[in-house]
DNA sequence: TTGTCGAACGATAACTCTTATCGTTTACAC
DNA sequence: GTGTAAACGATAAGAGTTATCGTTCGACAA
């Protein structure tokens, strides 16, 4: 489900049965910079910089279509919204409860082990996703 | 931050500053009842049988003082609206890719280890919440 | 290169979930 | 009992997202 970074776009989409269009080029190509968990609207803002007369449907349209082809990922949790990221290494979360913000950490650095194929009940597992609650440098300075 | 079963309702407003209202009340116990991850409108829908005129704003405002005062869990992962467990205990959560479903596991059945209190960056971990994705046995059986 | 057809687009209405507002009612301290 | 602040119910408003629909454009065959 990894995407091979110097893949061309246009055989990106041809595998995955969908049309190459300009927005939909200009959108991934501005997605694959963008680092950290934005949402739609800023990807939107983003994008609309090099296409203006893009609409938001199609923004989140194609969000959906990236995120069903495996291209990029969805991030759902403490959010009030849906969002994505480009990082496509095996990582995880530290989700700050002061001020919410989320940071990647790589599953090296957070050192969880034992991992199963098979958990109670014959859940079959695909893949763990960690968010570790906590206290961000920042806030703990802040004491806020 | 756990909830002692047996402590009368009263006594639990008291210590978190809040009126003891009949609304809140019958919120309280039929919370108590639910099992899962039941959304607000769920709350609403059983809480209405009791109390026919409540209304959905005083669940939604009575959930955020439950969460608040610790009485009550928020999940806010994988769904498109907030729920709330009840379960006390320590537990995460098999994320059913196919139906969505989502069921707890005790911490022990899990089976992560190398728990730290500090992450690179200076994070402070307070808890981890871990989301297994991956396939309930019903949906390999059903091949949906 | 051109023509055809279905996919994708933009604009915007609609929908879902949640929160805010506000006038009325109720719990609690005195 | 009485006064006051909190909580209530009804409902409007807001944010985020999806659906609708008429128009435009990309892919493919001729």
């Amino acid at each position: 489900m990894l995407v091979n970074e110097t893949k061309p776009f246009r055989e990106l989409c041809r595998e995955n049965g969908i049309a190459v269009t300009h927005q939909r080029q200009v959108l991934y190509e501005v997605m694959k910079t963008m680092h950290g968990h934005p949402s739609p609207e800023e990807v939107y803002a983003r994008v609309k910089k090099k296409v203006p007369a893009i609409s938001l449907a199609t923004v989140y349209k194609n969000i959906h279509l990236f995120v069903e082809s495996g291209v990029f990922q969805k991030v759902s949790m403490h959010h009030g919204s849906v969002r994505v990221e480009m990082n496509g290494e095996p990582h995880h979360h530290m989700v700050c409860s002061k001020c919410r913000k989320i940071t990647d950490i790589g599953e090296k650095e957070l050192g969880l082990v034992a991992k199963r194929n098979r958990l109670p009940g014959g859940f079959l597992v695909e893949r763990y996703a960690v968010d570790v609650i906590g206290v961000c440098a920042s806030c703990q300075k802040n004491s806020c």
